[in-house]
DNA sequence: CTGAAAGCGCTAACAA
DNA sequence: TTGTTAGCGCTTTCAG
């Protein structure tokens, strides 16, 4: 063990300067590369760095900077606070809980029903990697936080008034989510993935939904299906809105007034669900859009079982271009919601924001395109 | 929009001290909830913190007291650092942030690759929802980071040495990972999922894995089961090795000294490949003992797709007691890894550690419990 | 039980 | 170009 601890002696500036035989302000100069700093001096100031083992404190320059280079990214739902439990004023501190024997008593309300249903989606990953890749090489990590409930998003709103992120990086994933709103009525500086369901003055980063159905909606004409049905996904939020109308309005642009509709939750299983639905009202469709790729992945299982071969019998189309997509069988024709360049712009939009607190509240639209694969 | 973006004028002790008439000091006293403060000077002073709206500032806090009220959730690979791209001598230490121009040109080598493998399993996800739940009511958020390369290491360090976190919650995902031994020897504190492959002086939680394989053996043969085949993990990780010698022992007990093995690498994908092999060698074997349920899963697929029942002709045993599982057709009777509670387990030994820093290195195991559904 | 005062380590004027 | 000097907002002795 190589002492410091990080502890207590940790060198400081104040140890640096004396070590380079210079003053605090020129050793923080060369550490933060502002100009006008003799190269002489410069080189003999990362001898001292090097030699004390310098490591400038966070929590120091944040006090005097007023930044401190980190930001929120938090998952956002719609809920309520959980049922009113013990109103036993949480003790602050104090932890305890000898875990034991193994089973999760699952205290603490449904946190981790709705943390676990995040994570089944793929969508959650991707927007991790887009947004980690982006902030990494600035140096910045992202804070993870839930805000599943009113208490969790009270907490965000502290979280962030306290200083403690520059900025909170939203996913929302249901249409009533306050969060938004609470966020920028604080002043506070905030990106969305995702157009908010009701309007809120907030900067956000979204895909053209509805020319992805077209897309979508094309192909499957073009390919010459006739009997086309779709899986819609949830109605109350934007994404699974606009894929429907989309879907439909071109449908009825190319002479298809009515297209048969099941609706699903955007999980494999509730795809499986609708499919079997639409199956049985229309027997002989020979096309099926799914909102998404899961739901897809679940309509091509209740095809292969209800004996149908994709595409032959009936050709499918998914949406998003997940993992799910690829690995699918066979792998899915989808169109392409590039999630982790939309993480990242939405990680750009929010640093600008920052460094420039003057700008306007900004959108980004993203064009989808159309994978071509098997299923269709 | 209502003023106080955080920015200037965010109230502070002083101003709630003055509302208050009373010092900073008192003011400071009720809000860490010291005691030995009158009553009335409380109420006075929860008063005036109302109506200013005051917030504590983390940084000012945290300069003082020396702790940061935060941990680095780390999600480590073994990885090297990616081809040395440009040998721009690194300038020591140093931090600057120099930001660039914004646009992310994807660089930054395959961390998306190592990202998106690592939601791909949902392992990860429930060791978030277990760190979350119990770091959360304690107020505090993880901070997310990735260590698959060297660089990427270093930074991790660098960053709970700046105080930017108290210490780290570890997930390795290779033997060879080099971060906890660099953590250590930098005097740092941390707590692993699981047991180095390496031995090294740090805190971890873990499961007994050979006896969770003893009671897949035990089951499978129990069960009747006597052409018994298994579907290893990679050996290189305790976890897959462990697995296989504990199924292996157990089978050996019961008069099974040879056991086909196939190798997978924990992906569906790979389990499905190894139950092809295992197929081939033994046509007619009618038990297998996966060691993971995404492996499982596989072998169930490509089971189904060779004509075969299960469990009727064929007995399945995944292990981990994912989502996977309990979704997968037939539902998969499984070993139960109690990753969440692990993962909770894992934030309360850093927590404790963080408080006292004196408290020696620990490890929890955990026991194994099965998990009967239909697929066995 | 409360107030006064001394910093925590760093940055950013302002001088020199 | 470099050094001096104020603080940033908070906790924490140490008096009172």
């Amino acid at each position: 063990m190589t002492e410091d601890a990080r502890g207590v002696g940790a060198p400081t500036l104040e140890d640096v300067a004396k070590a380079a035989g210079v003053s605090r302000a020129t050793v923080s100069r060369v550490i933060n590369g502002v100009r006008n700093v003799d190269p002489v001096i410069q080189a003999a100031v990362r001898d001292a760095v090097a030699v004390t083992g310098y490591t400038p404190n966070r929590a120091a320059r944040s006090l005097v900077t007023r930044k401190a280079d980190s930001i929120a990214l938090v998952v956002s739902g719609a809920g309520d606070d959980p049922p009113p439990v013990a109103a036993t004023a949480a003790p602050a501190e104090a932890t305890g809980s000898r875990v034991g024997d193994g089973r999760s008593a699952g205290f603490d309300g449904g946190v981790g029903s709705f943390m676990t249903d995040v994570f089944a989606d793929p969508f959650f990953g991707r927007v991790v990697t887009g947004v980690v890749n982006f902030l990494r090489p600035q140096g910045i990590h992202p804070v993870l936080m839930f805000a599943e409930t009113s208490r969790a998003r009270d907490e965000v709103v502290s979280y962030l008034r306290q200083g403690s992120a520059d900025g909170a990086l939203v996913v929302s994933t249901h249409a009533e989510d306050p969060l938004p709103a609470l966020i920028t009525d604080a002043g506070l500086p905030a990106v969305l993935y995702a157009r908010p369901a009701r309007p809120v003055r907030i900067s956000y980063v979204d895909l053209a939904h509805q020319d992805g159905a077209r897309l979508a909606a094309e192909h499957l004409l073009a390919r010459g299906c006739r009997r086309i049905a779709t899986i819609a996904g949830p109605l109350d939020v934007p994404a699974g809105q606009d894929r429907l109308t989309g879907f439909r309005d071109t449908m009825a642009r190319h002479g298809h007034p009515y297209v048969p509709v099941a609706g699903g939750e955007f999980t494999e299983e509730s795809g499986a669900a609708a499919m079997e639905l639409l199956l049985t009202e229309q027997p002989d469709l020979d096309g099926v859009f799914a909102a998404n790729d899961l739901m897809a992945v679940g309509a091509c299982r209740v095809l292969r079982e209800r004996g149908r071969r994709v595409p032959d019998d009936v050709a499918v189309i998914g949406f998003d271009d997940s993992r799910a997509a690829a690995s699918c069988r066979p792998p899915l024709t989808t169109v392409r919601q590039p999630v982790e360049d939309m993480a990242a712009e939405m990680s750009r939009l929010l640093l600008d924001r920052l460094s420039r607190p003057d700008r306007p509240v900004t959108s980004v639209i993203f064009e989808p395109t159309l994978i071509l694969r098997a299923s269709a």
